[in-house]
DNA sequence: GTCTATACATCGATAGAC
DNA sequence: GTCTATCGATGTATAGAC
């Protein structure tokens, strides 16, 4: 029986799961850098002593929080595309989706802070990013292609390809007016975006 | 006649240069928090003081650099779309301008960084966000959305949102590709993708 | 195991000589 | 204007008592 990783404490105490969420917390709302061990250590309510007693450092307990945030989300972001019947109209089904996933996104900041330090920590923590990319953007790209694959009314060439125009139409409409706080300038209503989108997918013939 | 701003020296120097130099490296290398002050004065070749006599603090420092920034890459950005005429087949104009914009964010590691730092920092600068959003995203989303709507062989029902459909797909892909470091966890020819797009435009009928 | 206290480096920013 | 030298605060990490 293999233990998982970093030092010999996956005994998981309620310690251990108290500096996590700490951690999680400064993180999520200073990035790496400007989030202090002082910090986390004062919103875990344990010393910092006993931060180094269940991480090695700094950038160990980071990956650990990363690591955790990706397993929350993975369930946010699959159970938007779940019990899709091939017998309804894709159209709603489509627009469903989208809608769904972007009001969930708008509304959770947690989310919006998180990609905001896979983002701007990729260049400096590859693997995270990775890790990312494997467990949540892949598994949603791969769900959502199979899906426009099989449905006998769409007929598209490259299914695959199609499932990434609509995820990346929308992960970056979510980066524009809200991460980036663009709504202001770049006014879009979701349903004008929604429906040009699945109306391009649905329409399409070859 | 109005000095811009900050403090009393726009007398830009060769120093003042040579420090938004030395900060814009230390910047995108390590982002805001991470960079110090001590290296941006070696990497600029000045001492510590002479950055605080030409600029605030280190806030104001990294909002000149990003503002510089972000003008030096609407250049690139808005070359890519001009001189597209209307007589010109779309599906090939959109492909060349997609193919162009890919090939040029993939090979500028700069322009990553750039971008890392603006997602990265959105939340504790939201005024350079917005920055970013007026003076890259907006020009780009308005220049392709009025070429969409005026070419005559489209009849796109939305061209505004079929813009940021375009645009969101290319620059998504750009994100999981380079900056996620996803292209051997989840590949896909540039090709592939520019031709699914441009098919969808181009060939849809209300 | 968890704490307090502290070591030691580096941070942003400034004073004062020239 | 630009430098050297330095301030006080804060950073990560650890030693040693319990």
């Amino acid at each position: 029986m293999a233990k998982n990783n970093s030092k010999e404490h996956s005994r998981s105490n309620a310690k251990t799961k108290a500096i996590l969420e700490g951690a999680m917390q400064e993180f999520l709302a200073h990035g790496y850098a400007a989030a202090s061990m002082d910090k986390i250590a004062k919103a875990a309510q344990v010393s910092k002593a006993t931060i180094y007693s269940h991480f090695d450092d700094k950038e160990q307990l980071f990956s650990a929080v990363i690591q955790d945030l990706v397993k929350d989300k993975f369930q946010a972001v699959m159970s938007l595309q779940e019990h899709q019947s091939l017998e309804q109209d894709p159209k709603q089904v489509l627009s469903q989706i989208a809608i769904n996933m972007l009001s969930n996104a708008k509304k959770d900041q947690t989310f919006q802070n998180f990609m905001r330090i896979i983002l701007g920590e990729s260049g400096r923590f590859p693997e995270l990013a990775q890790t990312y990319v494997r467990s949540l953007a892949k598994p949603a790209i791969d769900t959502l292609s199979h899906y426009l694959q099989s449905h006998p009314n769409l007929k598209l060439g490259d299914s695959e390809a199609a499932a990434r125009i609509v995820i990346g139409t929308l992960v970056y409409f979510v980066i524009l007016q809200e991460m980036l706080h663009g709504k202001d300038i770049l006014p879009l209503e979701n349903d004008r975006l929604v429906n040009a989108l699945t109306d391009l997918i649905v329409k399409y013939q070859p």
